[in-house]
DNA sequence: CGCCAGGGCCATA
DNA sequence: TATGGCCATGGC
């Protein structure tokens, strides 16, 4: 890896700040979001979560009917396998009677290979729990990261790889992580596909394909 | 109309 | 291990 990700991160913090992701008012609104967000743009997703009117707790989806639940996020796409995996991650939770400051007491490693074993959780959703709903020092790896790496000319990586690259260039700290991934993908909302050009984008001047051919 | 979005599962070789 | 098909909605 030849390029600095401290200085990435400098740059991208400078012009957005700090973002204060991830945006859900409680850690089991992060799970249901992180499992609604596969592959699906975010607006989506938020048309899901309105459709539970503001109450989304996990006795909630526990107590609800598969038909109901399907229903309630068909706008967020692939409702049928994700409603299986919202029933299959809140049996998870419920393992920690439902309470994030328990689920915070065990080991995190223990965590994540639960999470992976959950049916529906892969890495990146297990990752973005781990961080964003339970606050451990896990970086979050997607295809805007991957992406901003492809930016700079930087070989394609496994998933494992790539996240053991940020974290060993990086301090050890969740905040940091939390922050740094948001960037990224607040960048590439920005920069994507469907914007060709950069307008602000704080990496322009880096980048190897300025015309957003990425 | 076609392409894409903050993946993951499963079958196959 | 590593591809490829599949899942589905809504914005553009």
């Amino acid at each position: 890896m030849s390029i600095d990700l401290i200085h990435i991160y400098e740059l991208l913090r400078n012009r957005y700040g700090d973002l204060n992701w991830w945006p859900a008012k409680s850690p089991y609104e992060v799970i249901v979001g992180a499992v609604l967000t596969q592959n699906t743009n975010w607006s989506n997703v938020e048309k899901a979560l309105a459709n539970f009117d503001g109450d989304l707790s996990p006795t909630l989806v526990e107590n609800m009917d598969e038909t109901t639940l399907r229903e309630k996020i068909r706008p967020a796409g692939f409702f049928n396998q994700k409603t299986d995996y919202l029933k299959t991650i809140t049996d998870w939770y419920k393992k920690y009677s439902y309470d994030p400051e328990t689920v915070k007491k065990q080991y995190q490693t223990r965590l994540r290979g639960e999470l992976l074993s959950v049916k529906g959780i892969g890495r990146e959703t297990a990752d973005s729990i781990l961080l964003y709903a339970f606050g451990f020092p896990e970086f979050v790896v997607d295809a805007y990261t991957m992406r901003l790496l492809a930016r700079f000319g930087e070989p394609e990586r496994k998933y494992e790889d790539l996240k053991a690259v940020f974290q060993s260039q990086l301090p050890k700290d969740a905040a940091l992580y939390n922050n740094y991934h948001a960037c990224i993908v607040i960048n590439g909302k920005e920069h994507c596909r469907k914007k060709p050009v950069c307008g602000g984008c704080p990496l322009h001047g880096m980048c190897p394909y300025p015309k957003g051919t990425v």
